[in-house]
DNA sequence: CCCCACTGGTTCGGGCACGAACGACCGAGA
DNA sequence: TCTCGGTCGTTCGTGCCCGAACCAGTGGGG
């Protein structure tokens, strides 16, 4: 963020650069400051808290979602982080070769798999989860907590439009 | 998003597992629907626009960044884009492979490599970026637009606490 | 009972993602 | 002029990421 362009000289840049183009200059400040700050915050969050334990972000989504939800489906998995199978196929095998989660097929079902924390996996979870969490309040205080929930609202709102 | 979870119902599951730890639920709901929102319009954006090119979202970014920065250094690609030297390395051989793009080594410091759009790269980004931009606007649209400049303005904030 | 359209997880191939290590290059100072 | 700390971009190894192809399993209709 401490390069050669501001945020405010890149959009000088770009209105400049794309004189008499007829594009909605509003929407793409909102679309391209939304990937900025997912990345950077993302970043943070990677370095400050997931790195020193040796998990790559997926792989804590995984473990997350998980933890809420278990025993869950790997399609359920799956769509609440937010990636595909395939992807989250090779995660699994990462993570169950950590000994962090288990592998096991349904009873009633025999194409579904059921995913479970261990004992280690839970313990892990329950102890990084507060450091993750207290690195996104760091992240969010930029924003005043008053205006939270709008701002809650309104990614929310990206969300929907999106799902034709 | 049409799956056995709402949002709230996620945020439901989540306080309740939760309960007890000491956490700060509106900046967990923040961060979560920022990787959320930024997920979905990044991959709705994939689909409608960029795979019917054959492009990555990462190589239109850098085609995106070099449009309007022409002729600009590498390093200052990777800042803009939000991404590693590493990573751009192999894309910008992809992009050159393809004739989007040409590399070429500074005059002035041997240690720098300036990047161009060829004529190719720039009738594609012409003819493409409004079709982006009209993209973003369907996504944006579920957003009143009197709140646009909040939005982005919130959106930057976010950006602003991770630079440490 | 057996089709057979469908669903769910895995595998495969190609491309992106990063940090670490590397070699070329610059420029200030001895 | 000759170091030598610092700055580039690239390469390397490992892991994530996706769509397409694959196959085991399911469950309704003949």
């Amino acid at each position: 963020m401490a390069g050669p362009h501001t945020l405010a000289e890149t959009e000088n840049a770009v209105e400049s650069r794309l004189a008499g183009l007829s594009l909605d200059y509003e929407a793409m400040a909102v679309a391209s400051n939304l990937f900025r700050a997912a990345n950077a915050v993302r970043n943070h969050l990677e370095r400050t808290v997931l790195q020193p334990h040796d998990l790559t972000w997926t792989a804590f989504v995984v473990l997350w979602v998980t933890w809420i939800w278990e025993p869950i489906e790997t399609r359920q998995i799956a769509e609440e982080g937010g990636f595909s199978k395939a992807t989250l196929s090779g995660v699994l095998t990462t993570l169950e070769g950590r000994e962090l989660v288990t592998r096991e097929r349904s009873a009633t079902d025999g194409r579904l798999v059921l995913v479970r924390l261990t004992p280690s996996g839970r313990r892990l979870m329950k102890r990084l989860f507060p450091e993750f969490n207290a690195q996104e309040q760091v992240v969010v205080s930029a924003i005043p907590r008053e205006q939270l929930p709008d701002a809650a609202e309104m990614l929310r709102r990206l969300c929907t439009a999106t799902a034709e």
